[in-house]
DNA sequence: ACCGGGATGTTCT
DNA sequence: GAACATCCCGGTG
């Protein structure tokens, strides 16, 4: 079943451990979520809304249960899952999944993935593997019809999951807000 | 296995 | 003009 509003209007640090092992549905592709980040707002400097909303983080800002997605590095998106409470800055960022359907789809995205595990280990690479672009900013996840969806499938998050620093951070690098489901192969590090 | 560098362009100072 | 929530390739050990 999909995830309700509730579940994503919560501090993003009770959220992001609580996405592990849930379904990332994008058209006919399907994922697993295995890594995710928690990035929160005046209180953390490695976030994007550190220093208050700009016309790139306002979906950060806004209601929970929607997608932020941002360009980075000239080339990449990576996707967040918006949360907290509308008017606050909070978000969790998607950065593993197991590919669980569309496996041709995601191949034919990322022609250079030797292996399946090489196609969504990573928040770049999932977004590209799923077709997730600039034009999903501000999808509505809740609603049904927008052709993105979060599901739960009756599988929990770990009852142990990894936790460590997020990655690829300067300022902001020393929080311990990263969660993994410790020793799947669809990671974007070994853990 | 590990490490270093290049690609590529938006965003904010 | 610098930084960037990354990825890929080619070097070396």
């Amino acid at each position: 079943m999909r995830l309700e509003q509730g579940f994503y209007a919560r501090d993003p640090l009770m959220v992001a451990p609580d996405l592990l092992n849930k379904v990332l549905v994008a058209g006919s592709c399907r994922g697993r979520i295995v890594e995710v980040e928690a990035y929160g707002g005046a209180d953390d400097p490695g976030s994007h809304g550190y220093r208050g909303m700009t016309p790139r983080t306002e979906v950060m800002f806004g209601p929970p249960g929607k997608l932020y997605v941002y360009f980075t590095y000239g080339m990449h998106w990576c996707a967040n899952v918006v949360c907290g409470a509308d008017g606050e800055c909070a978000a969790v960022l998607l950065r593993g999944l197991t590919p669980m359907a569309g496996l041709d789809e995601m191949r034919g995205r990322r022609p250079k993935a030797r292996r399946d595990r090489d196609l969504c280990s990573g928040p770049a690479k999932l977004t590209a593997a799923l077709g997730i672009d600039g034009t999903a900013n501000g999808t509505d996840l809740v609603t049904a019809g927008s052709g993105i969806e979060l599901l739960d499938d009756g599988i929990p998050p770990p009852p142990d999951p990894g936790r460590s620093v997020r990655i690829g951070l300067s300022a902001g690098a020393d929080l311990p807000w990263r969660w993994y489901v410790p020793g799947c192969p669809d990671l974007s590090r070994r853990g």
